[in-house]
RNA sequence: GCCCGAGUGGCGGAAUGGCAGACGCGUCGGUCUCAAAAACCGAUGUCUUCGUGGCGUGUGAGUUCGAAUCUCACCUCGGGCACCA
């Protein structure tokens, strides 16, 4: 007797049945190959939403599709547990953020469980638990080892509102990544990952990840912003104009334009500001510039239309290549973090400093000309500087010749040009510079004053200064008795914050500060292949049969920050020689985001939020799984509309009742008529089309081309019971059911068995092949065109040679061509295109 | 300012040099029903003098026998970086 088909009933059944076989448990002895599929962890805050639903949907369909493919699939889920959220919310609630964590964690756990994921739960990795983080504070101390990780003191970035630093990555827009409060400078004394000394190298392996989408390799060698150029010493000169011996180096990717510099910039910051004025005239006015500059945010600075300040520090300094002495001023448009921190100003080939020269009445000599520019002829053999003042309304910085440039005069300049080159050689000869690379991305800020983080493995002695944690003495548990609602922090619990020199064995204080969450989410991928090991962060063997991760899933927002620190946490890893691969993940899918019917980004605060709950407990988990991959490719936004899942819902109701009549008793076993065998071709062609679909993530045309396949289907079983080829049926039947079985596994399992009457799970079977032979067409249309337009259609056996099918062709559009002469007939394909005149 | 991506029916989307609009939603018509819902069957780019017709993938040019697809210029939207010397 057919069931109808209920949702309801049978996905928490066989969720159960799932969990009591321990389906998804990797066998620890396989002769299968091994594929790691992974999602990006959640952070637990509150219950899941629609991304997440498609997210982990996403890698579901792709591991079970791998499995019936005949791999064991790795494909594990964990929680990024500690974080901000977790205090904020406490502090709200009076409670602990470790049980809002756990709390939250157990509801997502349910929805996970409810939307029936393949997941490996034995392999679970919570990183506010003490058995993970402990590793995280081995790593720190293996970087101190290898003097990747150090304390500087240095400004950085500060939100008022989190209450603690933040990296360079976590700044937007001047803004913090979170909270989205106005960053503020601050000078403090912190934790750094040295991620600058991989800078090359994380650029250079960009070029390895064919299987990332190239956006996001853009968007990480924009941030790591590698510039070619050349170190240039300037030499300082004393109150009086004498030269010293003090020479101050910038940063320039021009130096085909050094003899156009007329000043010489310092960042307001800059170390030697404070010295070279104190007590001078200058003194004040410099003075003022620097409390500008510390009290303009990184948002007003980025204003286009920000006006420059500047004062000049009283000081000279030498331009080692013409020996010009030129005026040192600070300007508050000149980073102290990027090059040296002092810059060298050409203002007739860069905006910023031309603007800087009209506003305090500094030269702007030309050094680079066009032919076509009438400078060009005045000062084409021209070596010294006899014009010291251009007319121009802007600075060029478009490559030209090079003027009034000593024995350069005559070259090409511009960026990488030969002149710049020759430059940097001359400097090289003359020990007063060299050539060089320069890179944006900064050393990674990993202190953070936070509480629910993990506590960084360092001591603070009075004798001793700063001493790493003995390794046997890891975990510095983080401890659980805060009342950070009263406004505690760490140094608050003595127990914690007191101890004693692990080198002189006197009293000491630990570092209250925590390590930012980034790092906890840097290497769990690498934990997963070995989970529950309590003598080291994974064991070498497992971690490199599992890893690189073959499939990783996750949404764009983390294009810089997340998967940029990961590649250099494996990085770090394989240099400490615990893995043998340099990449972390070898192929990568960013998802789109899930939108409203409107296209609207969903937010509480719109009200327009779909929530998984309820789309389940409407629909089913299954139709709201193949819905949301049916929607649209997975890496483009969607937009979210529940008349669609219902049709989904009906599409799963109407194949069930086709596959329970499909199998049914009786028919025959000799229907070779036409629509017998194009049936059968259907089902191999879908077979094929499913197959290569999802092996690259087209989840829509797969469950597109499934659907052909049952309409297919209806149209066959308008034939009368008796006349229906049995064994053709069955094996159509079987073929829907596995091949919708990643999209809804609850659905194909209960066909398996109550209608199919088999044992087990659809997950255990394999994956089904087809026939090419059985699968071609015996007869191809196409289409004759005449000059790009359709003009009649032939019908050829599918091996009728090319004569044949130009001889039909042409018949077809005997009176069209009439009179005329045919040039050429080409025949692809789908089309025979005719050429006559 | 620099870099990247996208633009196709009423809607979501197919098609990556070969018949544009697969598949689905919606709409319209039909079967069943006292009726409705559900289910099933059929139609559905647009204009049309109904032709074996014209037009049609943001705009304009180009390459080609043939362009949504390749090239150039432009328009619009989205994203990333940004006083980076």
């Amino acid at each position: 007797m057919p069931q109808a088909y209920d949702p309801h009933a049978i996905e928490p059944k066989w969720q159960e049945q799932w969990e009591k076989d321990s389906l998804f448990k990797i066998p620890p002895a396989s002769t299968r190959p091994a594929k790691y599929v992974l999602e990006m962890f959640p952070y637990p805050s509150g219950d899941i939403h629609m991304g997440h639903v498609r997210n982990y949907t996403i890698g579901d369909v792709y591991a079970r599709y791998l499995h019936m493919n005949g791999y064991d699939v790795l494909h594990p889920i964990g929680w990024d547990a500690f974080g901000l959220p977790a205090e904020n919310a406490a502090i709200k609630h009076n409670t602990q953020p470790a049980k809002w964590t756990f709390k939250n964690i157990e509801t997502q756990k349910a929805s996970f469980k409810r939307m029936g994921l393949s997941y490996d739960w034995d392999r679970t990795v919570i990183t506010c638990k003490e058995d993970y983080y402990r590793w995280g504070q081995w790593f720190f101390l293996k970087m101190y080892e290898k003097g990747l990780a150090y304390r500087k003191s240095n400004p950085v970035n500060w939100c008022p509102s989190c209450k603690t630093v933040l990296a360079n990555e976590q700044v937007e827009q001047g803004t913090c990544w979170r909270c989205h409060s106005v960053v503020e400078r601050k000078e403090l004394d912190q934790w750094y990952l040295k991620i600058t000394d991989y800078a090359q190298e994380l650029l250079d392996d960009l070029d390895q990840l064919d299987g990332w989408p190239e956006r996001v390799k853009q968007m990480q060698a924009n941030w790591i912003g590698r510039s070619e150029g050349a170190h240039v010493d300037f030499t300082l000169c004393d109150e009086q104009g004498e030269p010293t011996d003090t020479k101050i180096t910038v940063f320039t990717t021009r130096a085909d334009t050094l003899f156009g510099c007329s000043f010489f910039l310092l960042a307001p910051e800059h170390e030697l500001v404070k010295s070279l004025i104190a007590g001078t005239p200058y003194e004040e006015a410099c003075n003022e510039v620097i409390r500008i500059a510390e009290k303009t945010t990184a948002v007003e600075r980025t204003m286009s239309d920000y006006e420059k300040h500047g004062a000049f520090t009283g000081r000279y300094v030498v331009n080692p290549v013409n020996g010009m002495k030129v005026p040192v001023w600070i300007a508050d448009y000149v980073l102290t973090d990027y090059g040296t921190g002092a810059v060298m100003a050409v203002p007739s080939g860069d905006q910023r400093d031309f603007e800087f020269a009209k506003k305090y009445g500094l030269d702007i000599p030309p050094v680079i000309v066009e032919e076509n520019d009438p400078l060009y002829e005045q000062l084409k053999d021209e070596k010294e500087r006899v014009v010291s003042m251009v007319d121009w309304d802007q600075a060029n910085a478009e490559p030209g010749i090079m003027v009034q440039s000593g024995e350069f005069t005559g070259m090409k300049g511009g960026k990488g040009s030969e002149g710049a080159a020759a430059v940097i050689s001359w400097l090289e000869e003359h020990g007063c510079g060299e050539g060089t690379v320069n890179f944006r991305l900064r050393d990674w800020l990993v202190s953070r004053q936070r509480y629910w983080g993990n506590p960084i493995p360092m001591v603070y002695c009075d004798d001793c200064g700063i001493v790493p944690v003995n390794e046997e003495d890891l975990p510095i548990t983080l401890p659980m008795d805060i009342d950070i609602a009263a406004g505690e922090t760490l140094k608050d619990s003595k127990e914690f914050y007191e101890c004693t020199c692990p080198k002189c064995g006197k009293p000491a204080h630990r570092e209250t500060d925590t390590m930012d969450t980034f790092t906890c989410s840097s290497w769990y991928y690498m934990r997963y292949t070995d989970p529950h090991n309590d003598a080291a962060p994974f064991d070498s063997a497992k971690v490199n049969h599992y890893m690189p991760v073959d499939q990783y899933i996750g949404g764009i927002e983390h294009a810089i920050l997340h998967l940029l620190y990961s590649r250099f946490w494996t990085k770090v890893a394989r240099d400490l020689g615990m893995v043998d691969f340099d990449e972390p993940f070898t192929n990568l899918l960013c998802q789109g985001m899930v939108k409203d019917e409107h296209g609207e980004t969903m937010s509480k605060s719109k009200g327009n939020v779909v929530s998984p709950e309820d789309v389940i407990a409407n629909y089913g988990v299954d139709a709201a799984r193949a819905y949301i991959l049916f929607m649209a490719p997975p890496d483009k936004d969607l937009q979210w509309d529940d008349k669609g899942c219902a049709a989904m819902e009906r599409f799963l109701k109407r194949v069930w009742n086709q596959v329970w009549t499909l199998a049914e008793e009786g028919g025959t076993s000799t229907d070779d008529s036409k629509d017998a065998k194009a049936f059968n071709r259907k089902l191999h062609q879908t077979i094929r089309k499913v197959t290569e679909d999802i092996a690259r993530f087209n989840f829509n045309t797969a469950l597109a081309a499934i659907m052909e396949l049952s309409n297919a289907t209806a149209d066959y079983l308008k034939k009368p019971a008796e006349q229906r080829d049995q064994k053709l049926c069955a094996q159509v039947a079987d073929t829907l059911v596995r091949l919708l079985s990643p999209y809804a596994p609850h659905w194909a399992d209960e066909l398996w068995t109550a209608a199919l009457g088999n044992e087990g799970s659809v997950y255990q079977q394999q994956w089904p092949t087809y026939d090419e032979a059985q699968a071609a067409e015996d007869e191809v249309e196409r289409a004759v065109m005449i000059g790009g337009k359709v003009r009649a259609k032939i019908t050829t056996p599918a091996d009728a040679d090319e004569q044949a099918i130009i001889d039909a062709a042409l018949e077809a559009v005997a009176d069209r061509i009439a009179g005329k002469t045919v040039r050429k007939t080409i025949v692809a394909p789908t089309v025979v295109n005719v050429v006559a005149n």
